[in-house]
Formats: C-alpha cells, sequence, structure tokens
DNA sequence: ACGCTGTCTATACGCGCGTATAAATCAGGG
DNA sequence: CCCTGATTTATACGCGCGTATAGACAGCGT
C-alpha cells in the first residue's frame, strides 16, 4: 500500500478525531506513517488530501441517506414509517465525528470553488437516486411525476439533514421516531384540513 | 462606543465575508479600528470574541425561524401554506454568509464546550418558542398536547435548516414552496394511505 | 493634586504551520 | 547492469499566528 493510501486513511481517522479545521499537515504524517513531503507530492496540498477524504465520506452518508430514505418511501402503513424514521436516528451513532467534519468542510465549500462542485454534484446525485426510489415505490399507489419525486427527495434529504443537525447538537432532545410522525401529521393536518384515516 | 462593541460589529462584518475559521486576530483589528490587545482585554481571547458574535447571529436566524414556524402553523389552506415556505426560501438570501459561518461554528462546538453549551440552549429556546407558537395556533383545530407540539416544532425546524443547507449548497435547484408542498403531500399519503380532501 | 481603576496601546515573543527543495531509494525495461 | 522515472525521505525556510506584558492615559472620587 502506497503513501497514497495511508495519507486518505489517515485523513478519515483525523476528520473522526479533531475536525476539518484542526488537521495539520504533520498531524496527517504521524498518523500515516509517511513523511511531510508526501501529500504535496500525492495530493498537492493538504487542503487536496482533505478534500479527497471528505469526498468518501459525502459518499458514505449518501449511501445511507439513499438506503433510508427507500426505506421510508416503501413504508405504507404508520407503524413502519415510525421504524423508518428510527433507523436515520439508530445510524447516526457511528457516524457522528465524520458528520461533524462534513458540516465543517460543507461551510467551507463556499469560498473553495473545488469543494463546492464536488459537494454540488455529489449532491445532484443522491436526490436523483432518492427521486427515483420514491418514483419507484410509490408507484400505482398515487401518481408522482419527475419534478414531484425530485420535490419530495428534497424534502425528505432536508429532514434527514436537519434532523441530524439537532441530534448533533443534542441527541437526548431529539424527537422520536414516533413523535416525528405525530408532527407530520399534525402538520398536514393544520395546512390542509384534511383528516387522515376518514 | 467602546472597543468592545467595535470589535463586536468587526466580527460580524468579518464572518460575513471570510468565515468562521479563516478570521484571524489581525483582521478583526483592521476592521475594527482598534488594538491587538483589546481583544483579550474584553473577550480574553479570539475565540470568545468569535463566540459572542456567534451567538448574535443565532438569535437572529432563530427570530427568523420564529416568525417563518408561526406562519405555517397558523396556515390552515393549501395557498396559505405554499406562500410561507416561500418566505423561508426569500429570507435566506441576506443571510447567506452568516448562514455559513454558523454552520462552520456549528461544527467546532462539538469539541467546545462552551460554545456548544451556548447552541444547546438557544436551540432550546428557539425549540420552546416554536412550540408555543405552534399549539397556540392549532388550538381548536386539532389536539396539541406539549410533546406532540414540540415534535411538530423538532420538524419544522428540522425542514428550514435541511432546506437552507440545500440551498446554501445549490440555491437553484432547492425545491420552491408549492413543490415542497406537493412533497408534503405525497409523503403523507404514502406512510398513512390517506387520501386528504376526502 | 493625587492615586486608583478601567481602558487602551505598542511591541515582542516564540511557536507551529504549509510548502519547497534536493538528495536518496526503488522498480523494471533495454 | 545501469538508466530512467516514479516515489519516498530529510530538512530548511520564512511567514503569520495568538497571546502576554508593560506602560500610557483618562475619568473621577477624595
Amino acid at each position: 500500500m502506497g503513501h497514497r493510501e495511508q495519507l486518505l486513511g489517515a485523513a478519515r481517522r483525523l476528520l473522526e478525531d479533531k475536525g476539518y479545521a484542526h488537521i495539520t499537515a504533520r498531524d496527517l504524517v504521524a498518523a500515516s506513517d509517511t513523511n511531510l513531503a508526501s501529500i504535496g507530492y500525492h495530493f498537492g496540498s493538504k487542503a487536496g488530501l482533505l478534500n479527497a477524504a471528505i469526498g468518501e465520506i459525502f459518499d458514505e452518508w449518501t449511501d445511507q441517506l439513499a438506503e433510508i430514505a427507500m426505506r421510508a418511501a416503501v413504508a405504507t402503513p404508520v407503524e413502519r414509517a415510525h421504524v423508518t424514521w428510527s433507523a436515520l436516528l439508530d445510524g447516526l451513532d457511528n457516524k457522528r465525528a465524520l458528520l461533524l467534519s462534513f458540516m465543517e468542510a460543507f461551510a467551507q465549500a463556499d469560498r473553495n470553488d473545488e469543494l463546492r462542485a464536488q459537494f454540488a454534484a455529489q449532491y445532484q446525485q443522491i436526490r436523483g437516486r432518492v427521486a427515483g426510489l420514491v418514483a419507484e415505490s410509490l408507484h400505482g399507489q398515487v401518481t408522482a411525476d419527475e419534478p414531484r419525486a425530485k420535490a419530495v427527495a428534497s424534502f425528505v434529504i432536508a429532514v434527514c439533514d436537519g434532523l441530524a443537525m439537532q441530534w448533533l447538537l443534542d441527541p437526548v432532545n431529539t424527537p422520536t421516531g414516533d413523535e416525528l410522525l405525530s408532527g407530520l401529521g399534525l402538520l398536514w393536518q393544520a395546512s390542509t384540513g384534511a383528516r387522515p384515516g376518514e
């Protein structure tokens, strides 16, 4: 295994421990059993290395989101919806530190064209993926044209991201699946006057 | 006006321009027409100053969110719901850079007890506020006990935050109010089998 | 007029950072 | 077996950072 791979691995580990902004080139070298100059050689700069590592992390978060979204879309009865929302919270435990680093990098992206393009592309990808799942799983049950499916996807992703943020800040007080479902129902009733189940 | 206020103002301006992580003590001094040592004198450290400024920004975001949530909760007919969601997107334009800095600080908070406590407290506050608005505005229309109102509040905040994130990344492709409402309906139908309006 | 207290200023210190450079090492084809 | 190009090493450089310190200065009660 070359230094390139070692450095990527170390970057991922450090992103879990210290967060994007506080990783130094020397940290990376120490954690990867490589050499200070390897960073420049393989990635051009420290930022290049970190961005590459962040890209991998985004992909994993994306995978998890897609899986959850699929289950959410499929879950017709109330009981299953509850289980689905819970799955998001469960999965977060392993990813806490990585998510934080991801948020940090996300904020940086606005001033870093390369990173920003990378994020935008990956986001488009996940939304398309979720939208596809939604359209497929709702097929026949409800008419879901493509723009509508995309809106659903955006919405689902927004909820997941927003809840993840809340959980990062205060895991204990983050609502459970039951509570969320209840909230969703309340909101929908309020905004339409519909009474579900009638 | 003392240096303390000048520094706070400069911090806010710089948070808009450069982002949390890239502000140096000398930047702050240059932007505030003060002295390098004033930072230590009034705030203990650069971080102390920045955290104070971030607290102000959080409060403003919180105010905006509360206002939007109120309108969302109140909006019974479909047309008004649409208008409400749109309000969130409109309001974001002025706040783009501040939001980014906020996200950056948010990520830092996990490794900074003081900052974290500050955020958590402010978050509790906004959730209680939104929950109160929800309970009040839905009163009589639907039974909204306190835990349920809190769940609604969490949910509404999650949606706002998640959408804000998407908008930060890619303003053009963020769904409109119409699209969001449509998505919400679709999701609700799928997870309950209810057909709104029947 | 004096000294105390809160504020402001000028400056120095030393550390740790990211990166560049040049030499050493290695792998494999001719 | 050496030449070549890719990789790995060791090290040096200079910059900019956050903070500490010590002194200047103003307001003001006495």
